[in-house]
DNA sequence: TGGGCCATCTTGTCAATGACAAGTTAGAGT
DNA sequence: ACTCTAACTTGTCATTGACAAGATGGCCCA
């Protein structure tokens, strides 16, 4: 993370990433234009290719704040497993711009090392979180748990759940994986 | 799905279709261009507006097929449970370019009638299959069901997995969902 | 204090793309 | 044979991503 005072704008990077994920919350990632964030930032087209390189950059840094955002939800969530579980699907609920790029490597570095180590460092937490629950060897259950949570919150985003789940999706949520964890 | 005897090319629809799903194998959903769908066909760059309208267009006739190939492949698996999940997970592997677009209805016009008939089609199927196995309402358990193959479908997709996982989707699918459904 | 340095941002340009308009071709039906 | 129309082509425009080259202004150090 360039620590960026800038001169000019103010925070342009800061800036920039705020407007993409204002921009795909709204219309998902594929409404994503460099030169339409450029000028909801108030600065030339070409502004943003100093800070990001190209888009997949923009997306990269996106990426590696999306899966620091995901570690520090999961690590606020202590030791409950359920409670984590929650965790991730609140996590893609309200941070909706960023997970939807987590997930679709075609769209950015995936390489990255700041995207790698906080990748990581998410995975760990939640590995550990199940190994700590469950006695069993945690490779079934952990897979089951994250495929369970991710599955919901993929589902729940692309809107293809029934009315009857309800309006709150970590209530939801709750009920589902404690199924799988009783 | 107009038949299509077509006069110049052949069967210029399904050959742009199919060109579709090759370059989404590779690539993904982004790197998708109508006028290098049109190239690889051999025809004109205005040609794909032709059968699809727009790009938008194009993706909603896949999504169609690709819930319509998701129903046949439910269907085939029969009354058991867990062959249902594993077809489920199966189909997203083999049908990828179909099933990244089906979940992501930011790329098509998901209210398109041929759509949704297929998707309520697919869903019924997956209804039913956890009602006739499990004794309680199915609310939960079939949302705990597709949630639980439905992210590990995405997950192995996104390639988020560990590789201790192993080399076979539908194996590793198996015992997740023996997990869910022991 | 003032002069250079460099990150930051701008202007200009090019090829590629999606969408649309208007014209052309060729098979089908009569 | 004639027409009708679906299937395709040619031409064009605004938008976009990427790159090159230049301008600007704060900061450091003599």
């Amino acid at each position: 993370m360039t620590q960026s005072r800038a001169y000019h704008h103010g925070d342009l990077r800061r800036a920039l990433l705020d407007a993409a994920v204002e921009v795909m919350a709204e219309s998902g990632p594929a409404a994503l234009s460099l030169r339409d964030l450029a000028r909801r930032a108030g600065v030339s087209h070409a502004a943003p290719a100093h800070h990001f390189g190209d888009k997949a950059g923009l997306l990269t840094a996106l990426a590696a704040e999306g899966f620091e955002l995901l570690a520090e939800a999961l690590r606020d969530a202590g030791d409950d497993l359920i409670g984590a579980g929650v965790a991730y699907v609140g996590f893609a609920v309200r941070h909706r711009a960023h997970f939807e790029v987590m997930f679709r490597p075609d769209l950015y570095r995936a390489d990255d090392p700041a995207v790698v180590a906080a990748r990581d460092r998410a995975g760990e937490l939640l590995r550990t979180g199940v190994a700590r629950r469950t006695g069993r060897g945690p490779d079934v259950d952990s897979l089951a748990a994250w495929s369970i949570v991710h599955g919901f919150a993929t589902l729940w985003l692309s809107g293809a759940l029934p009315p009857r789940v309800g309006p709150d999706p970590e209530a939801a949520a709750r009920s589902v994986i404690s199924r799988l964890f009783p």
